[in-house]
This record gives structure tokens, sequence and C-alpha cells, in this order.
DNA sequence: AAATATTTTTAGACTTATCTAAAAAATTAT
DNA sequence: ATAATTTTTTAGATAAGTCTAAAAATATTT
């Protein structure tokens, strides 16, 4: 069979992707009603559909997952998104947080020669501005060891490697406090009262509520 | 009034610009049908949208024309378009003849910043790689003063800098025959009896039908 | 185990873009 | 100028994707 499907199509295989990868069980019709700001309706008339080009397995009230012909497609389409993140930052002079919008446009271009020739052009990159990891041209995924800066103790040392949140809102927060992806941290100090914590950052104290701290992921150094 | 419109609406103003470059007057709905390979009375009920938003001047049975807006449109979805090729050439190792179909669906992702980037990632190319002059951002073109090749007299010397025809088929003859844009050459014997000619191509005598010949541009050198 | 609340599906309607077949207008030929 | 031909428009259908409102199933309370 061949596969060429629509924009729509494409973006419901990779919520339903991004949904099950968190709750690792079959995705409900609401989580991705809500996902793609869209009604529960419409989304059961589109997994039928789906169904039946068998890249979901759907059981009726009880959620969909994708099968693999459909994990394989999300996760091109991801590949292609982040791959042109890559390259709008490092190229076209953009910021991280103007990049999403875009690369919701380009992760549809069908041509493998594309992807690849991008790929190859932007040197094999592994992550993105955000620090999401790029799947390789066969799918292949870097499982990344990773912690949420808030579950740190005191003392301990790591290295901040993603987001969690890629809003605009807080990713320009993170430029303003000057805290950028793979720079060193310490915790200094964790407050009892509202979580906050106090953070050394390249030799500058800063302190962050725990809104930042959950939303901020980090590779812990081994000691 | 905000204009966003579908690759679809695109594509019609688009087709409706380049048929009335050539035929300088109101455009009808069966060439532009023949152009998108659809049917008239599809082309009707779009054009009546197009009316609607003012984008095309419609009188009933007398052919379609651009408004200046429909025609700014126009302009920048070409820019796009080119500016892709550009990219794809230079620095994904495309081939001139494979560039077409993906920058079909490149030029309709709808971001300024995009397209002004990439204008500037390319330093700001002024023709694509088949030749084709490149709108600015104000959608400003170089008026090229050129000739078909097939319109040359014996002895006279030109380059040839763009091609009518940029079908795949068309591309791929002139590589095997190794005829590029930029080169110099001088018509050396024209056959009356086919109307083939023998040109003379850095160093090679080269004979081309008229086929050839009048789908190739060229730019006379000033004697 | 019923009653209540929530989630999911169905039914029917709407929009965009397309098609075929028929009607209307314009063009060309006689 | 009439007739024949071609072009263009209209009418009515279809498919994709969406919506609202109502019905059905599931989950939660009591
Ligand atoms: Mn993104
Ligand atoms: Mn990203
Ligand atoms: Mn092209
Ligand atoms: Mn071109």
């Amino acid at each position: 069979m061949k596969f060429d499907l629509s924009q729509t199509e494409e973006n419901y295989l990779k919520a339903i992707y991004s949904l099950f990868v968190v709750a690792n069980k079959p995705v409900s019709t609401n989580k991705i009603a809500e996902r793609l700001e869209t009604k529960a309706s419409s989304v059961t008339d589109m997994i039928k559909k789906l169904a039946e080009k068998q890249l979901v397995d759907y059981v009726k009230y009880q959620g969909v997952s994708l099968t693999v012909t459909g994990k394989d497609i999300a996760v091109h389409v991801i590949r292609k998104h982040r791959l042109w993140e890559v390259f709008l930052v490092r190229h076209l002079g953009f910021q991280w947080d103007e990049v999403h919008e875009v690369a919701e446009q380009l992760e549809h271009v069908k041509s493998r020669k594309l992807t690849d020739g991008l790929d190859a052009f932007l040197d094999f990159p592994r992550y993105d501005p955000h620090g999401d990891p790029i799947p390789d041209k066969d799918g292949n995924f870097i499982k990344r060891n990773i912690t949420v800066l808030s579950s740190l103790k005191i003392n301990e040392e790591s290295k901040i490697v993603g987001v969690k949140d890629s809003s605009s809102a807080f990713l320009k927060y993170l430029d303003n406090a000057d805290i950028k992806l793979g720079v060193e941290i310490k915790v200094l100090h964790k407050e009892d009262f509202d979580n906050s914590m106090l953070l050394l950052i390249e030799g500058q104290k800063i302190s962050i509520s725990q809104q930042i701290s959950s939303n901020l992921y980090v590779k812990q150094n081994k000691n």
C-alpha cells in the first residue's frame, strides 16, 4: 500500500504518538481532541479512517494506539519537524522560540531526497534546538537518560539538556534569564515553602520557581 | 483584509499569472483548467471565489485577470518557488530536473521570515536553476532581454540563459548533450529542410533539432 | 447495585474542492 | 443570417474534514 497522507492525517498520527509516549497506554479521543484543538467527534471520525488504513489500532470506547506503520510515519514526520527547526536556527537566523510554527508546515513536505539531503547538509544533527532527539533515516532515536531539574537534590550538579514546555513564552523567559541548553548547573538551595530553587549557573546565582524547574530537563553528572 | 489562502487558491493565482503573461489578455477558463489538470467547471467555481476576495477581475464568459493584490500574491509564491529551487540545487544536491515537484510544495509554506531569511542565506540570487528571474521581497523582477535560440541567424553569437520547457525529459536531454546555462554559443549552420541548427558550444560542434532550439533562451552578445 | 456524571460515538449539517451532465452563451462555418 | 461547433456556466453529487446536539457506553459516587 502507498502512503500519501494528508497533513491532517499526519498531524493525528503525530499527536497519537506523543500522547502514547507519555501515557504508555491507548490514547483517548478527548486527549487527542485537546491536543489538536478540535472536537472529540471529529477525532472519532478520523480515527476510523486511520484504522481502516491500518495506521492505528482502535477499539471503540477503548482508545487508539499506533500500528508499526503508523508509528513509522509519525516518527518520520517528527524527524522532518526537528531537522527543519535546526535549519531555521542555524542558517536562517530564527530564535528557538520562533521555529515551531514554521516547522509545523515544513514537516509535511514530501520528498525523501529533501529530508535526507537536509539531514546531510546539517551534518546529521542529533538534537533539535529544544534538545529533542532527531530520529535518523531509519527512525532510530537516541534514548536520553534524562531527569527533570525540579527533582534534583541540594549540591547535585548537572547539565541543562532540554525543555519540556517549548512555548514561546517559556523559551523567551529562559533567554532573558540567560538559561541556555548545554550549561552546567549546581543546586545551591531548595526552598521548602514554594519549592523554588537557587541555582549556580556559570558563576551566577539564579533563583527559579518550581514552574520553571519542572519544565527543564537535565542530565546528571556522574560522580 | 488578511490573506491566508489555501494551496489550491495560490496555485490558481500562479496559473492565471503565467498564462496572462504570455497571452496579455484575460485568461480563459479552459486554459486554466488545462494548466492545472482540472475541469473547466471547477475553474469557474474557484474563479468566483477569487473574484469575491477581489484577487481576480472576472466577467462571465470573458475570462479572468489578476487584480493588483492577486498579482502580488502570485509573484510572491513564484518568488518562494524559485528561491527553494536554488536552495535545493546549491545545498542539497538536487539536479535541476528534480527540483520542481518539491518546490511546488515548499512554495506554499507561509512565513515572511522564512522566505526573506532563505533569500539572504542564498545571498539574494537573481535567477533560479532554470534561468528564471527571482522576484525580490517587493515583488520586483528583472526584465530579461531574451530571445529564443531558434530565431538566431547564422554566425550570430550568444549565451544560453534559460529554458522555456523545464520538463525533466528536456532538462535531462540538455545534461546529456552537455548544454548548460551560461555557455557561449555560435550558430554555424541552419538546415532549411528541418530547421535543425549546427552550434559551436565550448569548442564542440553540436546539432540540435528545432524542438530543442525553440525551447532554449539566449541572450545575444552586443557587437 | 443504582444513580449520577463523564466520555465517546452517532446523526445530521456545513465548507472546500472536485466531478459529470446538461444548459447557456459565444464563436465559427456555411 | 442561420446553423453547427466550441466554450463556459450551472445544477446536482461526492469526498474530506469539521461542527453541534443527541444517544450510547463507560466510569464514578453514593
Ligand atoms: Mn517544534
Ligand atoms: Mn523542537
Ligand atoms: Mn519550477
Ligand atoms: Mn524554475
